[in-house]
DNA sequence: AATCAGGCCTTCGCATGCAATATGTCTCGT
DNA sequence: ACGAGACATATTGCATGCGAAGGCCTGATT
């Protein structure tokens, strides 16, 4: 029990956007420290535990319980889960609680369709803005970045840099709203790629980022829109279920 | 004072999805009924406080305030503040509080090029759905009820259905990760159209709804998004700014 | 033996209260 | 007069507590 503890509150140093300082404004140096509340540290807690696998798809998560991992009372947690509940990551039925939520083949590759969708717009407009092929530094960065979490013995790391290169493709389109939702899906992501962690050919390969890269460099909308495809379809041929199923046989995995 | 109270208490009972029953399932008599509590009713308070001009874009958001108006305790306003926030109807600053959202047209814009993205993609679904024809009846009953608010004495009855009737449309492309990321979108856009409401032209015409459902009718996919495309892009070229401008000075207009 | 009713227990929903932070104002010194 | 510092106020963030709803277990009844 203490374990989950410790485990929460170490993954709430190491959020999704955990490289955020590095692959972002570089020239101003003191970026505005914002104050964390508890209700993001608590998001942020929740979204890594699932994505390490402490929680299972549609698992109950229940108030108290987190509140008292964390250390803090049930009302940031429940506002967390609010916040939460909006992005899709847990489904709430009053009076009953909130879980997890389910995933299903169909649903993964459903969300991969309409992930695919927004970044194929990402690609579209980042292509349109002003700026030579420096607009694609911080992508390259992330790129980088990427490449060396595969090094990492954390099999986590990977993922977060995955997602974060992702982020930067959504970022680089100077799209703001789309930002903001690719952001909402990128928790659903990390929940789904927690499963897959230790799957072979689940991972992303490097080279995909450096394909997209160069068609992006090149100004080939077509086939940076090609090599999407082929690396976000590789998801979707991926059978969560069973893995799912094995992950509740065997937690310890 | 206390006209706001009425105010945000009458349009609590009708919400974004207020033809939720009627356009629902219709086969099944007793939809189950749901324990519908505070935070739901105070976030379409709050939305539907927006979308009629209450607050303004970039207004601060009290929670006392709202908390009161409402008559009830803060907590539950919090968390759908919250709830809002993740969906980028307002933004939070810790410590400082919730503005409303801003609206630029440029920002507008954006939004309404990720919202055709999305609703192109629940186009092309909704025609890959097996079934015929009668899968779109829903959104014919959709495209009656607008044309049936159109003529209603409430000028924002007309957004309501608008938005209904894309949620349906959302609804018919069977992802279900598609449609809850709309309806995130359509609450930002309920601000958005709150806006334009009194503008001649602003709101959409009934022909465009009949055009789409013929295009999909005929399984004409390349037609129905053509049709989104005019449909959705008549609201880019609005010039929300000085009307927010407008707004702030004349409050009872 | 199966079923249904009743009570208990867990958990959620919301209210109240206090601490922490920001902001406006006022005074004081230069 | 102008700016810096300190106080006062407003508002948010979080903790605690209580009532309410749902689930479960037990036991009585058919």
């Amino acid at each position: 029990m203490s374990v989950t503890v410790r485990d929460l509150r170490a993954r709430a140093g190491a959020p999704v956007g955990f490289m955020r300082a590095g692959s972002g404004v570089e020239l101003r140096r003191l970026l505005p420290v914002q104050p964390r509340t508890m209700v993001e540290q608590a998001a942020e807690a929740i979204v890594a535990g699932a994505a390490r696998g402490i929680f299972l798809p549609d698992d109950r998560l229940v108030e108290a319980e987190i509140a008292r991992d964390l250390g803090i009372s049930r009302v940031p947690v429940r506002e967390a889960l609010r916040l939460l509940e909006s992005q899709g990551i847990v489904v709430s039925t009053p009076y009953k609680g909130m879980r997890l939520m389910r995933i299903s083949n169909r649903g993964v590759a459903a969300l991969m369709r309409v992930r695919l969708s927004l970044e194929t717009l990402a690609v579209r407009e980042a292509l349109a803005q002003p700026g030579g092929r420096e607009r694609f530094d911080r992508l390259r960065v992330a790129a980088a970045a990427f490449a060396y979490a595969l090094e990492a013995s954390d099999p986590a790391l990977p993922v977060l840099a995955e997602v974060e290169f992702h982020a930067e493709l959504c970022r680089v389109s100077g799209n703001p709203s789309l930002l903001a939702l690719w952001q909402g899906l990128a928790r659903q992501l990390a929940v789904v790629w927690g499963l897959a962690l230790r799957l072979q050919g689940g991972l992303p390969q490097n080279e995909e980022h450096e394909a997209l890269l160069e068609a992006l460099d090149a100004g080939d909308e077509a086939g940076a829109i090609a090599t999407l495809v082929e690396h976000i379809g590789r998801y979707a041929r991926l059978d969560f279920e069973t893995l799912v199923a094995e992950r509740r046989r065997a937690p310890a995995m």
